[in-house]
DNA sequence: GCTAAAGCCGTACACTCCTACGGATGTACG
DNA sequence: CGTACATCCGTAGGAGTGTACGGCTTTAGC
């Protein structure tokens, strides 16, 4: 070849996609990357368990079916208003569903709510981020 | 009780915390969550994944053994700039590693990551996130 | 009816995080 | 040797996100 392989073949303006190095491994990866609204959804879902009052609430409604506002701020030692922040988040994305009877409102995880998702992410992930110092040569 | 029942003891001068309304269910909840070491552990994790460039570079890098930095920014169509900085968050955290070959540097998956996350998280996840309409009544 | 509690809502502030840019480093190649 | 390239680093700017505060609505009890 007598023309550089990356930016050599700019015949117009467009700022020309360089080749690849590794063709072969670009096409593979593209072709199983998920769509952008799987990649939506996925991100949308981790962003939410990633905050840690979000991701305690939703491990104290695993284990205790119901709880209100107040008893979830004592649970997680944080004041009301940040429970009430996380909650609304969590209603919002449908992962938390309420129950209001009289003055008091109980959440509880959404019947929608995967079993799958909760032993995966609420159940196994914990053990899964102690094996850091897991001897797997692969 | 003649006493109001959540704010009414202030024997001295600390804020005191009310007692609950679901005593059994607080105790319970607070029994069973993560230690502060494994939500630490958990958020970084999810915050990690909860980025698109990031998680789509695990992905590229699951299914393609290796990738160098032009590569990935290929792949992902972003500029390499936002790869460089997503590979920076993800190697100081030990999920990537790195291998260097002439001026070109290849990533992977390091090799403590362990393979039930690369399942569960980066296979399974995606369908469940699928499954959001499922008639689960419990 | 009046008071106090449970919870929601809207706003402002502070902070974190991502992106983009310029330059620096090390390497292939003629 | 000098040029082009792959990548990394530090920094500055802007966007997004969580927290704190005040006020509002509904309900229980007297």
């Amino acid at each position: 070849m007598s023309t550089p392989s990356r930016t050599g073949e700019e015949t117009s303006g467009i700022p020309e996609r360089g080749k690849p190095i590794d063709v072969e491994g670009v096409a593979h990866a593209q072709a199983r990357l998920p769509s952008p609204e799987e990649l939506s959804r996925l991100t949308s879902l981790l962003s939410l368990m990633s905050d840690p009052v979000r991701l305690r609430i939703l491990y104290a409604l695993d284990v205790s079916e119901e709880l209100c506002v107040s008893d979830l701020a004592l649970t997680l030692d944080v004041n009301e208003d940040q429970v009430g922040y996380a909650l609304r988040l969590l209603r919002a994305s449908g992962l938390v569903v309420t129950r209001k009877s009289g003055r008091i409102v109980y959440n509880r995880l959404a019947a929608g709510f995967p079993e799958p998702l909760r032993d995966h992410c609420l159940r196994r992930l914990v053990a899964l981020t102690c094996e850091t110092s897991d001897p797997h040569t692969r």
